[in-house]
Parts: structure tokens; C-alpha cells; sequence
DNA sequence: TATTGTTATACTCTATAACTATA
DNA sequence: TATAGTTATAGAGTATAACAATA
């Protein structure tokens, strides 16, 4: 099923034409199609936020510090897959701007509880209709709630495979 | 449909219990669960590829060289997104393993035209297996080929956002 | 002028080790 | 002894600019 003729040597190089490349051993893989789809979504919504300073990562932080007002950066790290040592400065980064806030915790003086500010609360609702924004584009390339939940839980299914 | 109470102040801080930490505004939203998708199944295809000392990428350069001998460096990088600069390194490792060789083009004495030694022949039909096996894991979580086919286009679909 | 391969460089992400202060 | 936050550092991956040789 291979059997591709065999040029090495110095057989005469078919030179690079240019564009015709086929790459159809590697879009049969789910896990380099899911690369690039990724790197699709991410491009796009890495430019819908460009106006606010905002990346991915730094969305889902401020997301699950507004979900979960008060837990510590240990806990709001690892539930995102952050390594604490790389925490520090993406929250030290949002103290700058006047977003978030630490605050001691009353029954461990090791902790910092985070919470959003006023300003911060109010960035990020703006951040949400930019964020609805970018859904409604990838939904109108996968088709109706139905398909989009299909593919969730198919993402979701892979997710599993951690560990 | 928000208003969650706003704790600010010096409001006692509801401490990290451990891991009880929301994300739900994060795992309905496509660019999240790809991207944890993404993870998870790289996880899985750098471990399957540890005792060879392949990454993703490296196993795309190899499959891309092999379905294109002789195409040149900057064709092949294109086609897989990756900078000329940034293909030489992979290209100098690929020739100190004795798995590629850059010869001479015809027409083009600026072009380096790439090959498969018979060893990276070899080597690479190893990791085909490897991959095989890599996919299988994942054919077990997604479903049977019909729902396999599916994921691959709604992820080609999410690709075309690209640009 | 444009393109190929190359070097150098920088910036982001991520991973590890070690320190401090607390528990 | 273990944990939370922190610092420093190292390694990938990726991006740009510039150069020599060639087209």
C-alpha cells in the first residue's frame, strides 16, 4: 500500500514547484487537524481582543476569578492547568491594571484570595459581548446548537485522554 | 441573567477550599474545549513518540518529506506553517540523525531540495505505527469512523477562519 | 527586484528548583 | 512535614530583521 518510487543518491531532484504539496497523510490525523483548527480559533480570537491587551489565557483567568470571587491563586491555577509559578506575574500584571485584587485570606495567612475590581467587573462584561462575538463566527462555521454540542462533547471526550 | 454578589472591600475572603473551582463559562465555549482537546491528545502522541525522540511537529516534517521527496525547504515549511528561519534547526537535527539529506536542485542552485535517507525510510515506517496505534486510542473515545469523519470536518471548517 | 537558505535575536509559554512564611 | 506565594532560570515555539547567493 506504500511502494513510492525510492530517490536518494543523487538521483535529479524534482525541485520545489512550489504549492503542491500534499500533505493528506497528516489532515487524516485528528490530532494535527485539531492543531490547526486550534490555532484558527485562537488566531481569531487573539484578534477580537487585541484592542483590550487581552490573550486567551489572561480571558480565562479573569472568567474564573468572576465565577469563583475569593479563592486563591493556587486554586484558580491549577483548576486552568497554570503552574502557580507562572500565576504570579500574570495576576501581578492585572493588579497593574486595576483589574483584579489580592486580599488576605482570614484563616490562612499564607493565601491571597483574588477577586475582580469594580473596573475589572466592568472590563470584563465588555470582554463577554467580544467573546459573543467570536462564538458567533466559529457557530456559523459548525452549524446549529445541535452540531456545536455534538462537537463539545466530542472535544470533551478527547480531554480524557489526559492523564 | 448575572448578579453575583460584588465582594470587594475588605469583604471576608471566601477562602480556596481546594478544588471547587467553576469553570462553566469556560467549558462551553469552543476555543476552550479545543484547545484542552489539543492538549490532551498531544500529551498522548509526545509520550507514544518519547523513545524515539519525535515531536508533533518533527513527525509532520518527516510524513510531508516522505509523501514530497525532493520538494524544497521553503515549500515544505510553508505548507506545514513554519517559518524558513525556523525550519533550518529542524532540518540540520533531521540530517545529524542520518533521517534526511539536502541535495543540490537542478535549475535552482539556491534551493536545497530534501530526501528520506533509506534510514529515515525506516524509522519513519516505525512511526506510522506508532501514530497508528496513537489514533486508535483516539478512535476509541470519539466513536466509530462515522463520527471520526464528522470531528475531521467540523475542525477543517473551524481551519477556515484562519486568515 | 525577488527568492532561498541562513543567522541572530526577541518574545511568549511552559517547566523545574529553590526560597520564605506560614500551616 | 506540607502548602502558598514567589523568584530565578531554562527550554520549547514562534516572530522579525538582515545578510549572501542566486534568480
Amino acid at each position: 500500500m506504500k511502494g513510492e518510487a525510492i530517490l536518494e543518491e543523487e538521483a535529479a531532484p524534482r525541485a520545489a514547484d512550489g504549492q503542491e504539496i500534499d500533505l493528506s497523510k497528516l489532515t487524516d490525523l485528528v490530532g494535527y487537524q485539531l492543531r490547526r483548527a486550534q490555532i484558527a480559533v485562537f488566531d481569531d480570537f487573539i484578534r477580537s481582543f487585541a484592542p483590550y491587551d487581552i490573550r486567551p489565557t489572561q480571558y480565562g483567568v479573569l472568567t474564573a476569578i468572576e465565577s469563583n470571587p475569593g479563592s486563591s491563586q493556587a486554586a484558580i491555577a491549577q483548576s486552568l492547568g497554570i503552574k502557580r509559578s507562572n500565576f504570579v506575574k500574570l495576576i501581578d500584571e492585572f493588579e497593574r491594571r486595576k483589574l483584579v485584587v489580592r486580599k488576605p485570606v482570614a484563616g490562612d495567612r499564607r493565601a491571597n484570595a483574588l477577586f475582580l475590581t469594580k473596573a475589572g467587573q466592568a472590563e470584563l462584561a465588555e470582554l463577554h459581548q467580544v467573546r459573543a462575538a467570536h462564538e458567533a463566527r466559529i457557530a456559523a462555521l459548525i452549524g446549529d446548537e445541535r452540531d456545536r454540542g455534538a462537537l463539545l462533547k466530542q472535544l470533551q471526550r478527547l480531554t480524557t485522554m489526559r492523564g
